[in-house]
DNA sequence: GCGACAG
DNA sequence: ATCTTGTCGC
């Protein structure tokens, strides 16, 4: 499963200045490749990062549910020093590290990534979601809980409901209702999907919470493997 | 210069 | 993101 990850990780490096990381992003967003998500999805993985306040020690775990009864089926996790800061758009960088690392650990090759994050709702149309997406080749969505850039009108109340996220003239994202009256996410397209079928897949992975349940076991998974290091 | 700003 | 308990509302 490190196919896509090996021939990528010679093309960049993760030691970068603020500034070559927007240009390796300009660079690889004209390899993110837009189409339907495959028609039979059985696994849909949800990855989360996790730290302490003031450390650079950052905590990874991947969870990899069936799909669509979204029973969890494996985790990896890992902890990796990381000197990145953090810097509104330029998220993959900070992250990056720990999450490669926690893909290597992981046996089971999921259809599906959703990371807690934008995918092409950035300034660059290369958020986390495209970033890892890519370097793992598989199919990624970008599902965040607040917004980076773009604009948009509230969706209505209703479980489903959605409007679009513009920017510059662009539709870069959707803000989606996954819950009756609950604050909305913030979806959009990774590498190897669309934001139609980012949306359906979200949707389709959010029962009784408002984040779909592979990121929601990610984030308290990694939360115990902080506490349990830490 | 001012406000915005994924995790 | 992280530090943290109870509490209001569907």
């Amino acid at each position: 499963m490190t196919t896509g990850y090996l021939m990528i990780d010679r093309l960049h490096d993760w030691n970068v200045s603020t500034r070559e990381a927007r240009q390796i992003q300009e660079r690889f967003r004209t390899q993110i490749v837009e189409r339907p998500l495959p028609g039979s999805v059985e696994t849909v993985a949800g990855i989360d990062i996790s730290f302490n306040r003031g450390s650079r020690d950052l905590f990874a775990a991947i969870a990899v549910l069936s799909f669509p009864e979204l029973q969890i089926l494996e985790v990896a996790r890992a902890r990796c020093r990381v000197e990145f800061p953090y810097v509104p758009g330029l998220l993959s960088f900070r992250e990056g590290p720990p999450v490669m690392a926690a893909w290597e650990r992981l046996q089971r090759e999921p259809d599906v990534l959703i990371f807690d994050g934008q995918g092409k709702a950035h300034p660059r149309r290369f958020g986390l979601a495209c970033h890892l997406g890519l370097l793992m080749d598989k199919p990624s969505i970008g599902c965040a809980k607040r917004r980076l850039v773009g604009d948009c009108e509230m969706p209505g109340i209703d479980r489903g409901d959605r409007t679009t996220l513009w920017h510059n003239g662009e539709e870069i994202g959707a803000v989606l209702r996954t819950r009756r009256n609950v604050k909305p996410v913030f979806v959009s397209a990774g590498h190897l999907t669309n934001l139609k079928s980012a949306c359906k897949l979200v949707l389709a992975c959010c029962r009784r919470y408002r984040l779909p349940e592979p990121t929601r076991q990610a984030h308290q998974l990694v939360n115990k493997y902080r506490h349990d290091m830490t």
